[in-house]
DNA sequence: CCGCCGATAA
């Protein structure tokens, strides 16, 4: 059946002998598939692929430059899966090409199959088109994306004779990616020893591995090779210079290199936003109004970061307001804007709002999940948060790392001691994932939370590295709790107490024993720490102001106000037969 | 007429 639409190609409706003559002719229009596979390549450039594949469809000579463009087509459309059938239809007519080879190659790196990639490998070296340095640095790629570690891309990688930039970049980017920045950088230190071209392409990848190694001396001295290549006034390089002064120098040296910068994009302002959004989040909001004031678009990413900042000061208005942004721009079917919301609307207070965002969700990721469950513990609804566990997995989303310290900190607040053992157990034997000093913190907090400080302690004894602030800390939290001075002492005699927090809570078990030389001796410490615990604060946002305070502060004219709601508050407590706990509040108060 | 590599967020 013909397409309509191809009715109005009449470039199309003649048929062309395929030759030579035609071809050395001036003037002589050219064979039919060429216009078309043009007419196919803009469809795909334009993203629309069901047009493109009708024309090519309707093609009568598919010769194997139109296949091609069809496999590479499907590829940047995000769909590789449909570029591997189109590769295995036309195996059985038309000879593939070196073409051919370093696209299918792509697909199955996006497709992360190994097994395709295999055979496309095998099928290529048949047809001869290993030569290729196309197809030669696609299968580099392929190999460092689709295995565990790097070695058959560094296999594939000295099979290559005649490397060029790409080929370089490719083996860079492929150890960087995997989180092996010192292997990115052993490359890039190599490329340069053997004269390799520098370009932006493996600029940009090295800075990135400097940003994963975190050293400041490899960051600058990169920093000045890029000024003296003169690439300052390559965007997406400062792009990547300007990160790495956000993650491993310092926020002051990244305005610096801000200011400096020639000419900015969405990017370098995500990048700033993303950098001040835990530390500084208000500076984060002026960042976001001067890009809009300046009438840049911002895209998901800023709104990512934008709402975590506001996330981080709790100011819902605000919050609000970035909704109504993100919808207008209808950017809120982004899974990482939703997420950010989520947590955002949790962090506000306002749960419900996190669960209509949750579930209007039409794709999920772990991130999705956790950051639902987080929000479930922290308004003390432990059990949804295990339930939401238990569906996630049921969904067939495989648990991460920190999924698992959700769902364990939500048992330990909930008492589901034997559920989160077993969560943890799951962990460790099913999911392959070694626990590290946090997870083994929440399983401490778990167990010492209900009292079961003797396996606590084994668990502590058990562990194959040294137990670091975090784990004591719950261990030090659960010997307060239960007024166990003795194994308190213990503990405190293997920590290795940096952190004021170890300290103070040592002192409050020895305040709650009534042991008050040992508890002057550890106040004694503190002082000589000069670090404080940093004072517990409370705030509540009303019409769009925040009133912030901590225990003892003076409010100004409402106060009497407060103390009175207080009464009130004391009394229904003593109504509901409740008994406080009055010796961790003293804590609060010194 | 078709091809390989780079930068931002959770």
């Amino acid at each position: 059946m013909r397409s309509r639409k191809l009715v109005h190609l009449p470039c199309l409706t003649p048929r062309f002998p395929n030759s030579s003559t035609h071809l050395s002719s001036a003037f002589s229009p050219k064979p039919p598939s060429v216009l078309a596979t043009n007419v196919m390549k803009s469809y795909l450039e334009a993203g629309l692929v069901e047009e493109a594949r009708t024309l090519f469809d309707e093609m009568p000579d598919r010769d194997v430059v139109a296949w091609s463009a069809m496999i590479s087509g499907y590829t940047s459309c995000n769909r590789p899966t449909d570029a591997w059938a189109t590769f295995r239809d036309m195996l059985p007519d038309v000879r593939p090409n070196d073409f051919t080879f370093s696209s299918v190659l792509k697909a199955c790196k996006s497709m992360n199959s190994l097994p395709r990639g295999a055979v496309a490998h095998a099928l290529a070296l048949r047809h001869g088109f290993l030569g290729s340095i196309y197809v030669a640095n696609a299968l580099v790629d392929m190999y460092a994306a689709c295995c565990r570690d790097m070695d058959s891309a560094r296999a594939a990688f000295d099979e290559i004779g005649v490397k060029n930039s790409v080929t370089w970049t490719t083996l860079i980017a492929g150890y960087t990616h995997m989180g092996d920045g010192h292997g990115g950088l052993d490359v890039f230190r190599r490329m340069l020893l053997e004269d390799a071209e520098l370009n932006p392409f493996n600029v940009s990848i090295a800075i990135r591995a400097c940003t994963w190694i975190g050293s400041q001396s490899f960051g600058k001295q990169i920093h000045s090779t890029v000024l003296k290549h003169g690439f300052e006034s390559n965007i997406p390089v400062m792009n990547s210079v300007l990160d790495m002064y956000c993650r491993c120098i310092g926020l002051n040296d990244a305005d610096r290199c801000f200011d400096e910068m020639v000419e900015r994009d969405i990017i370098t302002w995500n990048t700033m936003i993303a950098g001040y959004e835990k530390s500084d989040p208000y500076k984060a909001l002026r960042l976001y109004s001067s890009l809009m004031s300046q009438g840049l678009a911002p895209n998901c990413f800023t709104f990512t970061s934008v709402v975590a900042a506001v996330a981080n000061i709790a100011i819902l208005g605000v919050g609000e307001q970035l909704r109504g942004g993100i919808v207008r721009r209808g950017l809120e079917g982004d899974v990482g804007v939703a997420n950010a919301l989520i947590d955002m609307y949790a962090k506000c207070g306002i749960i419900a709002s996190s669960c209509r965002i949750f579930e209007a969700m039409g794709r999920k990721n772990v991130v999705s999940w956790t950051s639902m469950m987080v929000g479930y513990g922290s308004h003390g609804r432990g059990e949804e948060a295990v339930a939401l566990f238990n569906e996630m997995v049921e969904s067939g989303v495989r648990p991460d790392r920190i999924v698992f310290v959700a769902v364990l900190n939500a048992c330990s607040h909930t008492g589901l001691v034997d559920e989160g053992l077993r969560y943890f157990k799951a962990m460790v034997n099913a999911y392959g994932i070694a626990p590290d000093q946090e997870i083994y913190g929440c399983v401490v907090d778990l167990l010492g939370r209900a009292g079961r400080l003797q396996e606590a302690y084994e668990l502590i004894e058990a562990m194959p590295v040294m137990p670091d602030e975090s784990v004591w800390g719950a261990f030090l939290g659960a010997c307060k709790a239960h007024k166990l001075a003795e194994l308190g002492n213990i503990a405190a005699s293997r920590v290795r107490p940096s952190v004021a927090g170890t300290y103070l809570a040592l002192s409050s078990i020895y305040a709650a024993n009534g042991e008050w030389g040992d508890f002057a001796r550890i106040r004694k410490i503190l002082r000589g720490m000069g670090s404080k615990k940093e004072a517990g604060r409370s705030w509540v946002e009303v019409k769009n102001k925040i009133c912030s305070f901590v225990a003892g502060d003076k409010l100004g004219s409402n106060i009497d106000r407060v103390y009175e709601a207080l009464h009130m508050l004391g009394l229904h407590i003593k109504h509901a037969q409740f008994n406080p706990d009055l010796q961790c509040l003293e804590d609060d108060l010194d």
